[in-house]
DNA sequence: CATGAATGAGAGTTCATTCAT
DNA sequence: GATGAATGAACTCTCATTCAT
């Protein structure tokens, strides 16, 4: 048992260092610039050994993904347990926005990389469904009389355009007119001015 | 004189012309599927040619990059001659993402692609006057008396942050959700509520 | 001696296993489709375990060649048992055809392939003897007036020629001119013409 | 024009040059172990270099294809001059074979190859055309009483298989039971012991 | 001014084979 | 006896770039 414990452990751990280092290179250099040598080269072993561990280039991608939005999917459900819809929307806010900042290369995949449509088709599920838990909430707000009288689905995607625009900006370094060291300060009085302002509807 | 400016007339048709098929393929192909054969191809010419006109590939992309920016500069300046400041941000916000729907690669190119940060610095000359055209407008509805009593810098970022979030979950297709017919006129009530809320604050 | 005898029964056994699945893929995929990777996979051993076994691909290749040609001498030596000379050289290029039809591969491998000379040297010695039960029963219908008088390797090179001819035709597919459905009718009537023309010398 | 002709004659020669090593390559080791790379290195040059003179790898093997039977069809229609049609088929037959001798490479291009069917189709239309010159002789054969009251495409088949059967045994060395220095004269007889068998009936 | 010719580097992928376990 | 892990070499093909002409 031991043995086969050991081994599997093995094999994990190189899978995990393949995907670690994909990743890497994902976000350094974009999908397009991803190749199965470059990984190989990062992790120092030779291309041929990849084969060994995913059939294809595709599979590495897909499992990233599915990763990043298990987590992410993982932190969000986490704000379930707050009752008060108003306070569960804010907190996914932060929540977003905090993954964003802590977990850049997986936001990227997630919601800015081009990546080849005919698999996002089928790993969107993931996304509809953080999608829904934001759906939910707002549901409940427009119920309680809050955010006015709207579609749900136009709110849910003015307030999910709001945090991604932001995060997006920031991964992708297009905030560079702001000074590095009041961006943290600034980025949060935009939270707190976005959250404010919504709650006055 | 006239031999000197014929010559430099025609190497700027040139130019032009390389740097329209480029385009062209960027908009056909995206970003990481243009190459320097198929511009060759496209206006007919050899490779070695466009070397005679550009010193690599990045130039091309460098001054692609640069147009766009002119491009998207003249229409939001084009909002400077609306006098009401928050009818002028609404016109802005409007063009922007018009803007971003009607040249996607452009857009991509300037907010979401991931450039060398050599390049950027000094491209970004560009992106930091189109910046200040929204905090100036900004400015001048806070004085007003609009949008509360706020930093303009955070109110400036939040608006961006709002477009752009919208401009980019579109272009990078993450709205897979909504269905393709009834996206249009969704969008438009999303960007209606986006004006609304921040007019009543 | 009971455990030596289990062992080497295994032993075989297991190269059975080995070049069974490595006919039915060259059956399946053509002889240039056979990879060590792909009979492991399809015996459900490690492709390292087909070493233990076969030295390497070429001997697998060289077994099977040799399993080809006892099968083939095998079901020529049968026609051994008719008496009537010319009886019997009819059967044995009937059964020469139906060989080829039935177990193209085998035929491929036998006759078609160009195979490294150092092989076909030791391999042809069943070649050579299949080769001599055609010739013996020639020289029985030339003794007993039959073919004219002519030289036993002349009539009986033409006459593998001709069956040889047919059969790497159909296998090679260079019968593509004729119907499909019209091919196998037509192919008993070139048999039988040759038959005859034969008979009447 | 100097210019423009010197170029084309040396693309030509290029062309010429690629074709003749892959024609050597092809014959050496069959068509599934011709490499785009064994072809530049055999010619000295890079492997990319070959791109500039074809598409791909299959266009190399398509013209050398082409030209193979351009240059079998030119020697058989030299044989229409022929009135008689026995004599004429039997000058086909003795072309045919001498063909194969001569041009072994490209004898097993057009007859033996295992080439991928997609191709063979299309390229097959030569076949077609050599095959009409032997069916067209047969039938005026058969219309002046000779060989018998028979299909023709049954003749035709037959005679094919037989100079076929020939060729292919003598290029891929299945006649080694036969002393090398012998094998000529015997050739020789064989094909006369097939024509008079043939003109007997 | 323009280009045809050439190439080194690199892409994804598959394979036969080895070797420590 | 069996194998998981690993790899070097090979494959087709594309690309940015250079250089002599």
């Amino acid at each position: 048992m031991g043995i086969t414990e050991r081994r599997n452990r093995e094999k994990l751990r190189m899978r995990r260092s393949i995907l670690d280092a994909a990743m890497k290179l994902f976000v350094e250099d974009g999908y397009d610039n991803v190749s199965i040598r470059k990984i190989a080269k990062r992790i120092e072993y030779s291309p041929a050994t990849i084969y060994l561990y995913f059939t294809d280039k595709d599979e590495i991608f897909f499992q990233l993904h599915q990763e990043a939005f298990s987590k992410f999917l993982a932190v969000q459900k986490e704000t379930l347990k707050i009752q008060n819809p108003m306070a569960r929307l804010a907190k996914q806010g932060a929540n977003y926005l905090e993954f964003a900042q802590k977990h850049p290369e997986h936001y990227d995949l997630m919601f800015i990389i081009k990546a080849p449509l005919r698999k996002l088709k089928t790993e969107w599920n993931c996304g509809f469904e953080s999608f829904d838990i934001l759906r939910q909430t707002i549901a409940e707000c427009i119920d309680q009389g809050h955010l006015g009288n709207n579609n749900v689905d136009v709110v849910a995607i003015h307030v999910w355009a709001n945090v991604h625009g932001l995060a997006s900006l920031i991964i992708r370094d297009r905030l560079a007119m702001i000074p590095e060291d009041l961006l943290p300060q600034l980025l949060q009085e935009v939270m707190a001015f976005g959250t404010e302002t919504l709650a006055n509807r």
